[in-house]
DNA sequence: GTTGGAACGATTGTGCACATTATTTCGGCG
DNA sequence: CGCCGAAATAATGTGCACAATCGTTCCAAC
């Protein structure tokens, strides 16, 4: 046993916490595509050393979340069309396979969580509560690929969404949801029946709509955002990182 | 209008060159699994910073061709059986989807392409070049998923080539290739015939071989790997490090 | 002879100070 | 009045020194 009682300061998951605060402020949109990350800023937020943040910011350029530039400091990337086309043909082209093998060892535990994820996803809906729709929008993909237990598809599939969750607050920041809700319930039905066929051809279409989508909406490009307040829930001042 | 003609003294290369060293160091097998990779051995061998060293050894880790833990430093990765199989599914699943789309675009100059590389794999195999036919073979895949155009993909199947060419020096050191060249030719053929379903049927198989006759070799582990022996052909060329 | 522990050596992690580079602003000139 | 340029400013990149931690080894006690 070690004592544990004052400051265990979790070193490491203080990383991981700030790392995850960017990430989800990335994926929800709070940082618009082109926003500057400088470094000192951050720094000040978290309550941290420049050098920890600048760690994270390399991190997260690995993982394509950020945009890294020599000597200009990071920034949330901002896709171009061609970019967005290639996300969604990736994405559809691993839905595709994760489908195939899906329907070789689905249960009737993973129809269940999957239709609870799409009472969710209605419920959401229904309050127009856009931020959840948007999240469950991308968790459902996120629960295709999970089901198959390989980790690998797992974090190239979340790579891809945190990429095209930065495209849906570029070309789409006013519409409800990304996703609709009955393409998914499509999909999980042609699931249930065993048909692979049906279920590629349902979510091939359903990222033409979702891509058709995005074309429709002109990008808005917003730079001067302020990280107090992005940050504002979750970057504690005076208490760095609170136990629970 | 800025200058870029100004200097690449190689402030930005050389990171980038340290970072090809090593991971071609991993992918032909000179680097075995379980390899230590100490920041302050690398930094007196190719002349720069511990720092620098330390940077590339995270990018490294973010690309999951290196494993880093906590205060214990890199070492090449030991990919267990279950790894193995992971890798080998999203890559056949990968591929599936690569090779649907690719029957859509084929035209006689990729087939020639592919043709080519053919060539040069099995005067590989007769020349019992195992470096080269280890190298070849994954460029085989490569060379598919590149047809597509498509970045996000490209990368995703060279991650998992990085560690699959590990999981080769692990359990399968001494045999001659990884990639029956036969296989290989056989999926050239279903793609000029335009067949999708053959073309598929047989990456798969080709993927089950691969992974079958890894099984038969047991692991083996060595750690005591001379780092001036593995890094002396590129390390020591005077244009990217002056340093002596 | 074995086992437990403490000290030592080696390696990684971190903060700080400084160099380098981009951006902005201000002043002079056309 | 507008434009060009240089200095000031701010942000990033880098090297260095020190702290923390892990593995090893040696010594002593049982």
């Amino acid at each position: 046993m070690v004592r544990k009682k004052k400051a265990p300061p979790s070193a490491l998951a203080r990383d991981a916490a700030i790392h995850e605060a960017i990430a989800h402020a990335i994926m929800e949109g709070r940082l618009p595509a082109g926003s500057r990350l400088p470094e000192h800023r951050l720094a000040d937020l978290f309550g941290v050393s420049r050098e920890r943040i600048r760690k994270i910011l390399h991190r997260l350029a690995a993982e394509r979340r950020l945009e890294l530039v020599p000597n200009r400091g990071a920034r949330v990337p901002s896709p171009s069309l061609d970019d967005i086309h290639r996300v969604y043909e990736a994405h559809r082209l691993l839905e595709a396979g994760v489908l195939t093998q899906l329907v070789e060892m689905i249960d009737d535990k993973l129809l269940k969580l999957l239709d609870d994820h799409l009472a969710g996803e209605r419920a959401a809906a229904e309050r127009n509560d856009r931020a959840e729709s948007v999240r469950l929008s991308g968790a459902f993909h996120v629960h295709l690929v999970d089901a198959l237990g390989n980790p690998e598809l797992s974090r190239f599939l979340r790579e891809l969404l945190s990429r095209s969750s930065v495209m849906v607050s570029v070309y789409e920041p006013a519409s409800q949801s990304i996703c609709a809700v009955d393409e998914h319930g499509a999909i999980v039905e042609a699931l249930r029946a065993r048909d692979v066929t049906r279920a590629i051809h349902l979510s091939r279409h359903h990222f033409q709509h979702v891509e058709q989508r995005l074309r429709l909406e002109p990008p808005s490009d917003e730079s001067g955002i302020d990280l107090d307040q992005v940050f504002q829930a979750r970057a504690k001042p005076g208490k760095t990182l609170p136990k629970s």
